[in-house]
RNA sequence: UCCCCUGUAGCUCAGCUGGUAGAGCGGGUGGCUGUUAACCACUAGGUCGGCAGUUCAAGUCUGUCCGGGGGAGCCA
């Protein structure tokens, strides 16, 4: 009886499928398998069908569980264990678990296979599964959002993608920072940096009115608010009291732009440093791109040379040089009158005052200094209110470093910290002080030098992976018109 | 939002100056004792993005709408 229990009864049944219940510390990786040595150890294995190769008495297939790029392969001598019914119904996409010896290879692409012996099969792909063997276009797998963490290059987009993100937060914890989260919904008007959505509770078929507007007193936070567009002058706040912080999270902007480096919704990463000039500024950001470079090229060392072969040639190469590179530090006049003599045609011409265009940009990291470029001090007219006034009060202390391959990764800036050439900036630029009441006491009691750069997050890993398009390095993208998944 | 390109089988594409459609891959079936973008044979699969127009005849020409891509602007 207890031997029918044990083999027959689902509640005592205990087959090789047991470890689906296992804390996640004792389930074994196929990253770490493919690392450890063919010793003949029994091993299971979870994970999806990548492909199938069958003939009469053997049958290969390939499984990945996502930990890393290359397949475990298994192999299953079909004279030996009678599979034949498993190994039919299973295709490209199907779930399975399979247990087997761990072997060496004596194929050429592989250190190690599994001599499968027991396969089960948790869920089986029908043949109408769209993922191929073959390469398929990004933008065919953009249609398929929800299969395309399946293939290669998505798959090592999100391992990059996330690598970055820890290194990110490694960085700024190893510095002392405190990470802020600042808001998403802003109710202030102070932001400006772009087109807003907004967020209301009203009846937009029936708003509520007064004097022929719409009443937002009457909306959820009793006036007009939005999604936040950047968390800088908050995080502002946060550094005039914990000195060093740091906000990482998304950002939306409402624009209509569709580009290959724009996103409706996107992470952006934004330090803010107290008793910190502008200098101290660059040189925060290049130690941190630096750092993330080097934490992302050690820890993904396989999918970086994945991306290198495959999506972007050189890119190991440029990467390295920008890591290795002191960046070069050179003012906006001095970057216009570099152009200015520049042999080059511009599509748009420059002069002092004009911001730089991209091809300006491109041309300035790549041609003129062939590295890293940080341009400092551009006219005020071109920047934002916040950022602190040279003295020779045409010009601010803001900073953009430039990249080859790429343009502008980072933009940042000392902020103004004087009350009055604060308020004087305001009243020039015509915006109401009203809403700037808490960002103006920062500059009231106990005020002090302070900077910041931002990032966006996606443009990062779109320039660390070499991805064309930034819909591809997000898992799910939000751009004008599309929302799916 | 502007400029350029593009939409043909599940995917990637070919289809010249108008005469109602093809390939490779994928799928299915059969074969193959170690494959790895497996291989060999056979086979199914398409109101050529939608609508309107020119014409005896439109995948092909024209208009328009929709989708996709590249570049620019805005920006991160």
């Amino acid at each position: 009886m207890a031997w029918f229990f044990k083999h027959q009864s689902p509640f005592f049944k205990i087959d090789f499928t047991e470890k689906l219940c296992y804390p996640i510390h004792m389930k074994t990786r196929i990253k770490d398998i493919l690392q450890s040595s063919g010793d003949g150890r029994e091993i299971t294995v979870e994970g999806w069908i990548r492909t199938k190769r069958d003939s009469k008495s053997v049958c290969f297939m390939e499984v990945t569980d996502g930990s890393c790029l290359k397949n475990l392969q298994v192999i299953i001598d079909k004279n030996v264990f009678d599979l034949t019914r498993e190994i039919e119904k299973i295709s490209t996409g199907a779930s399975v678990v399979i247990q087997g010896k761990l072997v060496a290879s004596p194929g050429k692409n592989q250190n190690v296979e599994l001599q499968g012996h027991k396969i089960k099969i948790l869920g089986e792909s029908p043949e109408d599964y769209p993922l191929q063997k073959k390469r398929h276009s990004f933008e065919f797998l953009r249609e398929i959002a929800h299969l395309r963490p399946r293939t290669n290059t998505i798959a090592a987009v999100s391992r990059v993608r996330n690598a970055l993100s820890f290194g990110i937060h490694k960085f700024f914890q190893e510095n002392g920072f405190i990470y802020v989260h600042t808001p998403l919904i802003s109710a202030s008007d102070a932001e400006g940096a772009g087109e807003m959505f907004q967020v209301t509770t009203l009846d937009l078929e029936n708003p509520p009115k007064a004097q022929g507007k719409v009443d937002y007193t009457k909306d959820f936070f009793g006036k007009k608010a939005n999604l936040t567009v950047s968390g800088q002058l908050e995080a502002e706040i946060y550094a005039t009291a914990l000195k060093n912080v740091y906000t990482f999270g998304p950002t939306f902007r409402a624009e209509n732009s569709n580009t290959s480096r724009h996103l409706a919704e996107f992470w952006m990463i934004e330090p803010e440093m107290a008793f910190c000039t502008l200098e101290g500024d660059m040189n925060t950001a290049e130690e941190f791109l630096k750092y993330i470079l080097s934490y992302t090229m050690e820890t993904c060392t396989e999918d970086m040379e994945f991306f290198d072969k495959f999506i972007q040639k050189g890119l190991l190469e440029s990467l390295t040089h920008v890591k290795e590179t002191s960046f070069t530090h050179i003012t906006y006049t001095e970057a216009v009158r570099e152009l200015e003599k520049a042999s080059a045609k511009f599509d748009f011409p420059i002069s002092w005052g004009k911001d730089l265009q991209s091809e300006h940009e491109k041309y300035l990291t790549e041609i003129v200094f062939n590295g890293p470029v940080i341009v400092t001090d551009y006219p005020k007219g071109i920047k934002a209110f916040y950022m602190k006034l040279n003295d020779d009060g045409k010009t601010v202390r803001a900073m953009d470093v430039l990249v080859p391959r790429l343009g502008e990764i980072i933009g940042g800036s000392e902020r103004e910290n004087d009350y009055a050439k604060l308020l004087t900036r305001l009243h020039e630029l015509h915006l109401n002080e009203k809403d700037y009441w808490w960002y103006l006491d920062l500059r009231k009691y106990g005020s002090v030098p302070h900077s910041g750069f931002g990032l966006g997050f996606e443009r990062i890993v779109q320039y660390v992976t070499g991805m064309q398009n930034i819909r591809d390095v997000i898992p799910f993208p939000r751009t004008v018109k599309t929302a799916e998944f």
